[in-house]
DNA sequence: CTAATATGTTAGAGTCTTCTAACAAATGTT
DNA sequence: AACATTTGTTAGAAGACTCTAACATATTAG
């Protein structure tokens, strides 16, 4: 069983490596807020465990087994933020750091039992998607709002990342997922979006926003 | 805020002064099965923070502050076994465990939602009350069952303690809280009693058990 | 292609929690 | 009271995770 500590860096590793496969000392150091040396440190302490592929000055990777151990931590939270929401009413912008102490608790029946409850989901509040019970995820299929053109009309269907500040602002223009939404027109000079959807008739939009809001077309 | 592990000595130190209001470092150290220097040098560790009260030699006890923390662990860790046992239908046999490990949680919305959402439960799955926000434990008044002689009726309020082995041997007879019985007759030689309840006409318990059935008087 | 910069590694140390071995104090027994 | 036993303490060390300082390798820019 990994400690709580080596079970952070998988997780980073594994969001790290989305698309990417490898991962520098430096992004990793970044992401969990330690030194580089105390990177270097544990990653050699994993690879020795069998999770991670290394060599001096190469960037790392996770082995199957790593990126096994990793989808099964994402699954923990990504149920509880799902359960957090759905069945004790917290905001999709509350749950993620609770859900970050949660998800290392060690019970299946915890977590089994909360998959159940509601029946299984997909998904989590952000519309990211939950690995199976054997650590597989399916790749989800959106894209990126800003890679869309004038007049067409999408819904809301997942987020690119789901910082508690990117999920009030969300909140702050009553933009949730499955929301449709149509894109009423594009400035050319810095790639913003005016917006339509429900009450809201016209909602400009940053381009850097647009690229994390991902949508499916509809119609 | 206390690491984990000083968590785990305050709550040890907690239920190990019910009543007795003073601990041995040898009974703390079987408690949390970690050797006596061990103990001797953590007890230092919770002086220096003015938690507990120690001099060389002396037993140990809470301070007012430590006392205080270690009953909102208690807080903790009882609302999210009722928590499991009500809203996700574990068996109060299986909630220990992982309460262990919630309790640890740092996140007062997440113990005071399932604390809304039971509508302010006052005793846990096994009868012990849940210290409120601020630390206050109301004392139950329940007496052992061991205590009545024969032909008295009672009704199981509580339980003396909740080994996993002794919920399950009370699932096995059926006998969960709230169980009206009568004390058919009592041995003797040996102190066991034989009771009615329910569909159950005659069950005998040894003195053991029944000085770990907590009841009050019915009628 | 060298020099400057960025990135990665090693060495040595500190904190937290734990241990064992050896010693000291308190308690219980005859 | 004197001895034996139990209980508690000190000293020294180890493992997990972290750091800073110093050094090594890669990468980028002139």
């Amino acid at each position: 069983m990994a400690s709580q500590t080596e079970e952070n860096y998988l997780k980073a590793l594994y969001s790290l490596s989305v698309g990417k496969m490898e991962v520098n000392i430096s992004e990793l150091s970044a992401a969990l807020n330690v030194s580089n040396p105390t990177v270097n440190s544990m990653v050699k302490n994993l690879k020795s465990k069998g999770l991670v592929k290394y060599e001096k000055y190469k960037p790392i990777s996770l082995t199957e087994k790593g990126r096994k151990a990793a989808a099964l931590i994402v699954r923990k939270h990504r149920l509880t933020e799902m359960f957090l929401v759905e069945k004790m009413g917290f905001g999709w912008e509350e749950v993620h750091e609770i859900a970050e102490q949660l998800e290392h608790v060690n019970s299946s029946a915890l977590f089994e039992r909360m998959d159940e409850l509601m029946d299984h989901p997909l998904v989590d509040p952000h519309g990211s998607p939950i690995p199976d019970r054997q650590g597989n995820i399916s790749e989800s299929a959106y894209e990126p709002l800003s890679k869309f053109s004038s007049g067409r009309k999408v819904k809301l269907a997942a987020l690119g990342h789901s910082s508690t500040e990117f999920l009030k602002f969300l909140n702050s223009r009553e933009l949730s997922l499955g929301t449709e939404i149509e894109i009423k027109s594009i400035e050319t000079y810095d790639g913003s979006m005016v917006l339509s959807y429900q009450n809201h008739a016209s909602e400009t939009f940053t381009k850097a926003v647009c690229e994390s809001l991902l949508v499916e077309r509809v119609g």
